[in-house]
DNA sequence: CTGAAAGCGCTAACAG
DNA sequence: CTGTTAGCGCTTTCAG
């Protein structure tokens, strides 16, 4: 059924059929008449017809390196909230943490198809950089901040200084490290950096045996607490990069009774649900992914409706949350 | 910048541009031409305008309940995987648990934009069957089964029925249920009827007080646990539909020093993260989420393909994985 | 193998 | 307020 098919069905021209469905600039008969003919046909208009004529897709690209990750599920779900209110829809694309499929997907959007992309971003290369100055259409970068592009970010750095200088307070002596790799600018470098300043402050140095890079599983976090935790002498407090991460932790800790906090101390960014329901809950910074989403489909969509806007970016703050994993000295704090 | 732009660039027709991106039906030197002009302005097609041409929009619409729960995470990881090899994107739709915007989506995508639906179903009512039997575009419903649709889904009966006969072979003698609401098929009542099955067989029956219908977060289990397990005389084993609620249940025992297996044992279906980080890991029975999602990509497009493919129903196979919140009698199993 | 021409279903001037 | 008309960018006959 088309628009010429339904006009005469409902006994008006295309055009009224076609200011029924967008401005409205109608008589109330007509109105009635067409009303009616859609009750009966059940008919609406071609989207993919409007898009040709209009140029919009009401449609927005969300590029994500792993969906099965709690924190883009939780970016993910702030995004589709309100872009859905908004009558947008979003076409998502898993890239497996595959960077060269972000570049093939942003290449893909640019070319046609949606109004906007919002992108997840790990891992950022010039290849990135490149490409993204390319696109027409508006992006917003969510989880790094890059200078020149909309993002929304988090305090990576502050999160990690703060959970490190409270762990140095309830009386950590030797620091341990666990974190990603530091081309995540966010989770690795911005992290690392927030965990040695605090060092700094404090006067401690890093020894380069208590510090490793894991991948984003638990499974590798075990790997990695075993290769630090091993020795007689060992950490007594570990900053890791993610809750997944210290969730590996904790199971090398427990299968080897090392003593939590007594021991050594645990912390970690993400405040996700794994981390509150380990044998000792872990102490966290909560990060605000679902805001960040929300934000940044906001971002998106008043760049899509202000061509001209100038490119921001937003930092989200953060929150500790103390639990048993640090609980060292409870009087100290 | 448009076909006949781009042709006049590269000094040959529409057609044969098109022929370029379509057939291939075209002598090397046009070829050639063509390349080179791509080269040089980085032309592509409009997606919008092959749309209402060829009437395939290479879209797939997935609805889902809950894009944060890990099982809904890990099917469309699945189905995003075999969609995007066969060059298909998805469109999302998050739902937040509202069966009236399942139904609006499936209105939606019934109307355009898609080729084909998957949808992760929860709840299923006459309003649904009603929508589904009118949608022209092939649908696969994940999670659920229902005569007459295309249906991925998992032995949920099967897997509570074993795991709750697991739990009585330990040694279990006072049953307790912790499920979801009946109203989701798989989940709620296939879940609830094994778990009867398997009592019913050794002769147990199922003390009122000790059922308990929870919503599907950690938070919640802990509340119907606090219900059920309170008393003095409480349950010495607990089936919990999902890993989810097992959690909750888990840290209600800790803090009320209920001790896992000795006082109470529990089990639970999904084999999440979660369950494997627990202080007692919980035995599980794995569903093959990412599995379900793969197969409903491909029903979903041989049902594209083959325009009059019959409905069929594929059941996926479960796994038990035992772990200490059941290992009550090492020497009995 | 190739180009001209006729639409796909819709919107947006334009003239009433 | 309304209908007519000319495209949007592409694919697909149809003659060559």
């Amino acid at each position: 059924m088309n628009i010429s098919e339904f006009a005469k069905i409902a006994g008006v021209s295309k055009s009224a059929v076609s200011r029924y469905f967008n401005d409205g600039y109608l008589s109330e008969e007509k109105r009635k008449q067409i009303e009616d003919a859609i009750q009966k046909t059940g008919y609406s208009p071609s989207i993919s017809a409007q898009n040709i004529r209009t140029r919009v897709t009401k449609l927005v690209g969300v590029i994500l390196p792993k969906l099965s990750s709690e924190s883009c599920a939780r970016v993910t779900e702030g995004i589709s909230q309100v872009l859905t209110e908004d009558g947008y829809e979003l076409l998502l694309v898993n890239t497996a943490n595959n960077y060269h499929k972000e570049i093939e997907y942003l290449d893909l959007f640019r070319k046609n198809r949606v109004d906007g992309v919002i992108f997840i971003a790990s891992i950022f290369t010039k290849q990135h950089r490149t490409i993204l100055n390319k696109m027409r259409i508006p992006v917003v970068i969510v989880g790094q901040s890059y200078q020149g592009f909309n993002c929304v970010c988090h305090d990576d750095r502050g999160a990690a200084y703060a959970l490190t200088k409270r762990m140095i307070a309830r009386g950590g002596k030797i620091p341990g490290y666990i974190g990603v790799t530091l081309e995540d600018k966010a989770a690795g470098e911005e992290r690392y950096q927030g965990f040695l300043t605090a060092l700094a402050e404090a006067g401690l140095s890093l020894d380069k045996r208590f510090s490793a890079i894991s991948e984003f599983t638990t499974e590798s976090g075990y790997r990695q607490a075993k290769r630090i935790l091993s020795d007689k002498t060992h950490p007594d407090f570990v900053f890791c990069a993610t809750d997944t991460i210290a969730a590996g932790v904790m199971l090398y800790c427990r299968e080897n009774k090392i003593r939590i906090p007594q021991d050594v101390m645990i912390s970690a960014i993400g405040d996700s649900k794994l981390g509150k329901i380990t044998a000792i809950p872990i102490t966290s910074a909560h990060l605000h992914y679902k805001t960040s989403g929300i934000e940044a489909a906001r971002m998106l969509l008043s760049a899509i409706h202000n061509h001209d806007s100038v490119p921001r970016i937003l930092q989200l703050d953060y929150e500790i949350i103390e639990r048993a994993s640090t609980m060292l000295e409870e009087a100290k704090i």
